[in-house]
DNA sequence: AAAAAAG
């Protein structure tokens, strides 16, 4: 029967193992056209491993041994045959799980398996490796849920239905618990309700917005597809993010957790070759985790529809919600074949959220719920900042300083790495240059660099190879870089949020970290939020700081009113009186935020909503 | 003014 469009997506990718025999097998209608089934048809996949070796003892629920689970399998192979057994078919228990009747056979013998099969699975999988996790410092953490009939948050990944398969890959990734947005994100989006997301940087958002979808992709019909044209596939939920590392990331990421779910996910930026991109969207595509320039170009060959959009995820919403992106961003959400509002779901989520991105979001959302969930602080309080102030001429020597302290100060085993921002692409590598002649093996990364020579770098970066990285906002927002134990902003941004996200690259998953900003007359405009962001986080406000603070406090679009927080109060509460459109996180309100102190409006309990209803 | 994102 040819009802699946997983038979659709089969076709042209058998096609592709033979190159002359172009689209003839789809036309024909015939299932079984290839003859040389080097790739196995999403419909033949789930077939159970009848003849496959058994589970060894190795129970393989938490291998503890190491810090990855899988370490000890040299190849996939080897990993595959013993996990069949456990997860996709005989876990079916679970009710609806274990159903094919649907003919939407899920499972993949072929799959490579990411947690056992990378080189670096340490350094691949070390900061998600929860054993690591904190979670001792995401106690008390205030969270704010604004919108109609929230649902409950839930404390354990055992009490939701994700799956059989999808718990498993859980326990691999060694998750033990969800982290608050997890816990509060997770049940929302399942519900089916839409959702404006702003959680800390390093708080567990990828698994927040991949698990609904995944588990949802799993739980859905099948779906026929119409046969628009034989080279276009017909992705169920799309991924957007801001930059091509952090694309690459979330696509890892999913990989894992949709790793024998039978969900394929894909991942299209620019910078590489697009024919293998090609391919692996032929050879069929639940998850499509893209930058926006090449979707679009990718839409625009028709070899992407987005006609069968189930799910819209937006990382770093607000950043594709400004000024550069806005308009691509629009074009593929509005202006392509994208389900409208309502008949799809959409997830946006960030550490910041400014007001009036977030009214240019809501454009994008139906009936949605708002979550904000941190602690009272723009940033983590796991990171410690520090300004110094240091005149443009000195910043270099004052650098080397810090790197021979940090030097001397002999981090035991791995070299801790740093992670320096810079303004401009010409001044990273001029930076990087002098402390590569100056005895720091350093590497840069910025948006004039060849792709590849993007990846080697924050490759070599990760790796401890080369410990300090030059970066521009390109490595501001997402990545997830195990061991950034200082972030240091060489130049400082002129955004608040942006330095939110840039000193995010350090205290991730519940670890500490330091940050060290070098301020100078240039940067007083961003001084008076600065100094609230730093004193909201309990961080020691240098008196220059706090005068420089005082004197440029007119509001300037760095201010927040009523202490920013990490933007995390929904517009909404707000909008009557913001129409007018003047403001900048709402400046001019009133209210001020969330209360200086407490004054949240719940969401500690179950079925806690909030004053917004 | 800068950075990012298609080629």
């Amino acid at each position: 029967m040819r009802t699946s469009w997983a038979d659709l997506a089969a076709s042209p990718a058998a096609e592709s193992a033979g190159p002359g025999s172009s689209a003839s097998n789809v036309g024909t209608g015939n299932p079984s056209a290839p003859t040389r089934p080097v790739y196995v048809p999403p419909h033949l996949r789930n077939r159970p491993p009848s003849a496959e070796a058994p589970a060894p003892a190795n129970s393989g629920r938490t291998s503890a041994s190491g810090s990855v689970a899988g370490a000890g399998n040299v190849g996939s192979r080897l990993a595959m045959p013993r996990n069949d057994t456990r997860l996709g078919y005989g876990g079916g228990s679970r009710t609806g799980w274990g159903n094919r009747g649907s003919g939407w056979d899920r499972g993949k013998e072929r799959e490579a398996n990411p947690f056992g099969d990378e080189d670096n699975a340490e350094e691949a999988i070390g900061e998600q490796d929860n054993t690591g996790i904190n979670f001792d410092a995401y106690e008390d953490i205030p969270v704010e849920t604004s919108g109609g009939n929230v649902p409950p948050p839930v404390n354990t990944f055992a009490e939701i239905e994700l799956g059989e398969a999808l718990d498993q890959n859980i326990r691999r990734c060694k998750y033990v618990k969800p982290t608050p947005v997890q816990r509060h994100a997770i049940p929302i989006s399942l519900a089916g309700r839409d959702l404006m997301a702003c959680a800390q940087t390093g708080s567990g958002k990828t698994a927040a917005f991949c698990f609904p979808i995944i588990s949802g992709i799993m739980r859905g019909q099948p779906v026929q597809r119409p046969p628009r044209g034989v080279r276009t596939v017909y992705p169920l939920a799309l991924v957007l993010s801001p930059t091509r590392e952090l694309s690459m990331q979330i696509h890892e990421e999913a990989r894992k957790f949709s790793y024998q779910t039978g969900v394929r996910v894909v991942v299209a930026y620019g910078g590489a070759p697009i024919n293998q991109q090609l391919r692996d969207l032929e050879r069929g595509v639940d998850i499509l985790v893209a930058t926006p320039g090449r979707l679009v170009d990718l839409l625009e060959r028709a070899r992407v529809s987005l006609q069968m959009i189930r799910y819209l995820a937006l990382d770093e919403a607000d950043r594709m919600l400004d000024m550069g992106f806005e308009p691509q961003i629009r074009k593929i959400v509005e202006q392509m074949d994208m389900p409208p509002p309502g008949a799809r779901q959409t997830m946006l989520f960030s550490a910041t959220f400014p007001k009036e991105i977030q009214r240019l979001a809501s454009d994008f959302l139906s009936n949605y719920v708002f979550l904000a969930v941190g602690r009272v602080g723009s940033s983590t309080d796991l990171i410690v900042q520090r300004v110094e102030f240091v005149q443009e001429s000195d910043k270099r020597s004052h650098l080397m300083d810090l790197l021979h302290a940090q030097r001397a100060n002999g981090v035991q085993g791995k070299q801790a790495l740093t992670l320096v921002f810079v303004e401009t692409k010409k001044g990273a590598d001029a930076l990087e240059h002098w402390l590569f002649i100056n005895g720091f093996p350093a590497t840069t990364i910025h948006g004039d660099r060849t792709q590849q020579e993007r990846e080697m770098a924050l490759r070599s970066f990760k790796s401890g190879n080369t410990p300090i990285l030059v970066a521009t906002d390109v490595a501001a927002r997402g990545l997830d870089i195990p061991h950034v134990a200082h972030v240091v902003n060489f130049d400082l941004p002129n955004d608040i949020d942006d330095y939110v996200h840039r000193i995010g690259r350090t205290g991730r998953a519940g670890k500490k970290g330091l940050a060290t900003a070098f301020f100078n007359e240039n940067n007083a405009s961003l001084a008076r939020a600065l100094a609230d962001l730093m004193q909201e986080a309990n961080q020691e406000v240098p008196a220059w700081l706090s005068r420089y603070a005082a004197r440029s406090s007119f509001g300037g679009r760095n201010r927040r009113s009523g202490g920013g927080r990490f933007g995390g109060r929904d517009f909404r509460r707000e909008s009557f009186n913001n129409r007018g459109g003047s403001d900048y996180y709402g400046g001019g309100n009133s209210g001020g935020g969330y209360g200086a102190s407490g004054g949240y409006a719940g969401g500690y309990g179950p079925g806690v909503t909030s004053a917004w209803d």
